[in-house]
DNA sequence: ATATCGCTGGAACGTCGTTCCAGAGGCAAG
DNA sequence: CTTGCCTCTGGAACGACGTTCCAGCGATAT
């Protein structure tokens, strides 16, 4: 029956690519050694001779999205432009792949987190900030990108479940105009801006707001 | 409307504290509807009467919490006093309760997260920030406490399985000083201050850091 | 006394991650 | 060629989970 020979064959590669496919169409909960196995036409037991267990298997998803984005290597541009390069690279590949926000923060992500903290970190030293504030600047700029990778996560689960990304956003305008002006003035008065605003101009924004205050602590 | 006599009676608040009370001492994986029922004293399927399910449960475990934090109401400080309080008051209902970080992103906490961001709005709008620059400005704050919180329940997950912070930091630590210099030169350079820094001084400086490019850019 | 109703708690269902194991197929030694 | 091992397979089975179902309890209303 198992033909050892060709693309019959498991490994380690053909799970996780298979894992990521399946986590990008269905979400975090689509990922199930079942289903993976029926994909692979294959039982549960054998992904298990290539793959510790679950956590690890989310492990290597991460690490095989985000190869690419910590691979990239520009030298060139100015250390500002440099982590808007690297923090738009990891929107970009969030915003593909939205069931990373909710592994990044987990240890199991740790050497790619590591990755890019050491590209920001870099970065942020370039850009003159003293060296007992580097750390801190560094983990400020991480801790943004995790909180965005989060919500876009959020926001994908809530999609799998039902409707587009502009329906709920629209939705949610809708209930925010609605307020009691009272009690939330603010929100009412954004209610419009939250509607038809770019996450990714957003994200970048919030970038730079960091920046910004990285060069006035400098 | 029949109650039961006395506190046997079960009830949603019941409900709820026992579930604070479960997720604060075995994280989110001890919050189960089986061991809930069994400290209740009761079956799951009394549970279900008074809860729709786990993911309303949860809501309202985080809504409870953050209660505190919502209710508190300081008109008198500046905009950025202001901002720095509630933030710290965030951080520390996170910190006692890192379990929070995995569920404030989610839609189940929303009317949570408006009310924090209603709060953190009303403060850089009076910090002076141009009308179509507050929404970004606010949702920056917000996504960064955000990260903060989910990189503070993923630390929490691992601190339930194995050894306490100052054990794993100090590892961490050591790992981050043992790297290929030529690689990692700034993770080497920071180590020290990872193994020994002070995580709510940290978030501190992230909030100071965003208004401070705020301010640079009013 | 009887019927009704809010509420209980235990049994049961389907699915999950994971473990176990009988055995298929290639390879090296006798 | 035969034998034995060794890597790898895939299906069965286990325990735990969220959830549903329902027989029945005590208090109240008729």
């Amino acid at each position: 029956m198992a033909t050892r020979t060709g693309q019959d064959g498991l490994s380690r590669e053909r799970i996780v690519e298979a894992a990521i496919a399946m986590l990008d169409d269905g979400g975090e909960s689509a990922l199930t050694f079942r289903a993976l196995s029926t994909r692979l036409k294959t039982g549960p037991g054998a992904i298990y001779w290539h793959v510790a267990n679950k956590e690890e298997l989310l492990a290597a998803a991460v690490q095989a999205t985000l190869a690419d984005v910590l691979r990239s290597d520009e030298a060139d541009t100015t250390p500002r432009d440099a982590v808007r390069a690297l923090a738009l690279g990891m929107f970009d590949a969030i915003d593909r792949h939205p069931w990373i926000g909710g592994q990044l923060a987990g240890l199991a992500s740790r050497s790619a987190s590591m990755r890019i903290i050491e590209r920001l970190g870099q970065q942020v030293q370039a850009l003159g900030m003293p060296h007992h504030h580097q750390f801190f600047a560094t983990s400020t700029l991480f801790s943004f990108i995790l909180g965005v990778a989060g919500q876009n996560a959020a926001n994908a689960r809530a999609r799998v479940a039902g409707k587009s990304r502009a329906e709920l956003l629209g939705a949610e305008a809708a209930v925010w105009a609605s307020l009691d002006p009272a009690e939330f003035p603010f929100l009412r008065g954004v209610a419009g801006q939250l509607g038809d605003h770019d996450d990714r101009e957003q994200f970048l924004v919030g970038i730079d707001l960091i920046l910004a205050g990285i060069g006035a602590a400098r």
